[in-house]
DNA sequence: GTCTATAAAGGGATAGAC
DNA sequence: GTCTATCCCTTTATAGAC
């Protein structure tokens, strides 16, 4: 799996940019990426993933040594690409509990539902059987990473005197897990279109319940 | 989808049992259930099915009109299976609160992480894009039903006067999501172990959070 | 490096004998 | 109803010209 990581055709001769954001290579992952993603590992062809960069398939297949090649070096692309965008968050100090849990249960919920993120799980669902360690390095890179960044939320909370939480990381695990819950199963396993409603409700319920199961005193 | 609940040739001139736990029908959905389950839809092909039924393509053909419709008939059994299992529950009146929840958190945290239930969530998951009448009777026989169940657990703590209950379904989905969590993920993401221990932390960690966040006055 | 054309294999589904 | 043998299509992957 590691040798995914480089070019089969770069090894000592290439003049050629190994991260060129505009060559056929980046054309190829940009169009296999939406094809992957909604359709699937098995039900994406390699003529399809051909057709839609605008390459052949003897160029694809120069690029990527195999199928699994391809998928495994877009997965991984996408795991490391995900938190860059949930970036800005108010990483200072913290003013009252419930505004700053809504906020950032707003944008975690929000997230979580993306049509992309939803994707990539599960195509990393489906496939994890069969390349155990491409799920265990998305569950690194994503639920993993998220949880330990959202435990450094809880303890500074605690530090400030807000909440009573004995152990953060287990906090930040039922507050994702309450604000993924049937909202998140309804939408991996079908295609229902959620209401913006949906998700205050949600997030307005987990944060009352985290702030009463976790108040001071 | 609902004429996969019927067998192609028990029309109307058969004197064999419909549900005959003998014949050819449920020895290929036995030995179906596996490779689906163990492999997924698109990995499984009707000549392993046949190979593994010891029958003959033809005669899988004869029973099941399609690859698709096997499917969804093994999805639907393992779905309607499902709570069998757990029906031995104590339906009557409730002792406390903290041993009553953590008694059915054992019993469903267990069956969430059992290979059976990951295998078909997965399955469903990965398929539901393209079949999303599999998804909807799957969440609606399985989560949603699991949910309806657990809220009335949650109704009649109520009414019992131990718990501060306002929106049982919500507590119910609170409860199950929570008790899910990160483990549930590790699970069908990778193909990890998990403790016993891990399983008991969770569950009394969830307990004591509906516990705290539900207390009466 | 990139194309067109094709090889090679596998899988879903069926025809026809018994 | 059940089997053997086969059709036909899709898909992965490559050969050879430019």
């Amino acid at each position: 799996m590691s040798e995914t990581l480089h070019r089969p055709a770069a090894e000592d001769a290439g003049p050629k940019l190994p991260d060129d954001p505009h060559g056929k290579r980046a054309q190829i992952i940009a169009a296999a990426t939406g094809l992957f993603l909604a359709g699937g590992f098995a039900a994406t062809s390699m003529d399809a993933v051909a057709r839609a960069s605008n390459v052949s398939k003897a160029t694809l297949y120069a690029y990527f040594a195999s199928k699994e090649v391809l998928f495994g070096e877009i997965v991984g692309q996408t795991c490391r690409a995900k938190w860059d965008l949930d970036e800005p968050m108010p990483a200072d100090a913290t003013p009252h509990a419930r505004t700053h849990l809504t906020l950032i249960g707003n944008r975690l919920l929000r997230f979580f539902l993306r049509p992309e993120t939803l994707a990539a799980f599960r195509s990393v669902i489906t496939e994890s059987p069969r390349s155990p360690e491409l799920g265990r390095s998305f569950y690194q890179a994503g639920p993993q990473g998220g949880m330990e960044w959202m435990a450094g939320i809880f303890a500074r909370l605690r530090d400030a005197g807000e909440l009573a939480v004995p152990d953060p990381l287990a906090a930040a695990d039922q507050f994702g897990a309450m604000l993924r819950g049937a909202l998140f199963l309804r939408a991996i396993i079908g295609q229902e279109t959620i209401t913006d409603a949906e998700i205050e409700a949600a997030v307005t319920r987990t944060v009352e319940t985290i702030l009463r199961a976790y108040a001071p005193g």
